[in-house]
DNA sequence: CCCAAACGGAACGAAATGTTCTGTTCCAAC
DNA sequence: GTTGGAACAGAACATTTCGTTCCGTTTGGG
């Protein structure tokens, strides 16, 4: 019970790292600007549980914004590694970055706080990888789109914010599935059109907005 | 000099109407929760020419909020009055809403303020034109394409900010290009696709981003 | 010439929020 | 059993932000 299965105020300090990354998360990418005590009350803790870990506001930022961007690398490393057809790794490629929603923990908090040259590094990174996998697609891409289409598209796509996390995660992949066919080169649908996944948009779900 | 022209301080507050509610539009789509100090500097006046006239922020809210949509009821009763093609009549009422830019004016204020009565009559109004223009259109809509879908993606369009104005405009009405043509029922596109308007973005917009 | 409309902006109070600090709990080593 | 210290909860603090009020000034029409 020494190393393998920490047990006490230990295995609670190793559950809570997890635990208050979890709630991070989940907060900022719901509010970019909420309060350090909102990651607290999620996360079920103290605020002093957050401050023995992160010196500050900014750097538990940083970590979140450095583990979003790994995981952005981590992905396109696996789409450039699927051997299916282009388009259709191409496709899943962005499918999995919206599942990902790493966009919300990268862009969006940029300018809440000041990167690291780590931060650049692997920002440079993932340009890169998303630079070969478009030019691995280009030739089946509609003439016109760029490989900067791509980081705009998925941005309005993670815009989208309606119901609950499942919800809002469903009707993402609804409009990327448009998008794609958008995207793609015209005459190239040899299997026909995709259906559009999950239900579509309700007027309630629209107008409860106006509540909250 | 009475009735038609007004002059000194007369003429003066007749035009910080117009010049307060301008700032107010521009300072509020860049940011919904912008004190409002900041509209009174957008605008060149000082803090009290904005009570004079409004007796609170949400009251100004409101003002903004209601005249959103008697915009967006407008595009939608001169939309209905369009007798171009029905298909062509649908993509220059999208246009025209990306270039009224009243969806951040609308939707993303709501539930900063109380709505009145009068709102929700208005937008039930909206919401009926709404449905009149998509029943006109429907036929040439990609089967599954439901009402609903039209604000989602609108939202999603409005999402889009980079540069100044006018580039985010330029880009808005790219992806709406996009959008419209994965919208519409496949095989039918008899004039071929469409040129994407506007230049791209390019990666200095992008990563011009990580310094604000 | 004078009053009131219109205005500018300082002043105020309440609320939000990042950070620190105090008291407490609980495990582990002796 | 005792105790030192790691980990924690949450109150307290200081600072900032922001909506609103208020006071003094300007100005133009009667």
């Amino acid at each position: 019970m020494t190393t393998k299965a920490l047990s006490g105020r230990q295995a609670q300090a190793a559950r809570n790292d997890e635990v208050i990354l979890a709630a991070a998360r989940a907060v900022f990418i719901a509010d970019p600007g909420a309060p350090i005590a909102a990651v607290a009350e999620r996360a079920g803790v103290g605020i002093s549980a957050l401050y023995r870990r992160y010196a500050s506001k900014e750097e538990l930022l940083r970590k979140l914004c450095s583990d979003g961007l790994a995981r952005y690398i981590a992905e396109s490393e696996k789409a450039l590694a699927d051997d299916r057809e282009p388009w259709v790794a191409f496709g899943a490629f962005l499918h999995a970055l919206v599942d990902a929603d790493t966009n919300s923990l990268t862009q969006r908090l940029a300018g809440t706080f000041t990167p690291t040259p780590d931060l650049w590094q692997d920002a440079a990174r993932a340009g890169e990888l998303n630079q070969a996998i478009y030019e691995r697609t280009k030739e089946h891409l509609r003439p016109g789109i760029v490989v900067e289409d791509l980081a705009v598209i998925l941005e309005q796509i993670t815009s989208i914010k309606l119901g609950d996390e499942a919800r809002t995660n469903q009707l993402r992949h609804r409009y990327l599935t448009l998008m794609l066919e958008a995207m793609r080169r015209p005459g190239e649908r040899p299997g026909g059109e995709p259906e559009l996944p999950g239900p579509p948009p309700s007027g309630a779900e629209l107008t409860d907005r106006w509540r909250a």
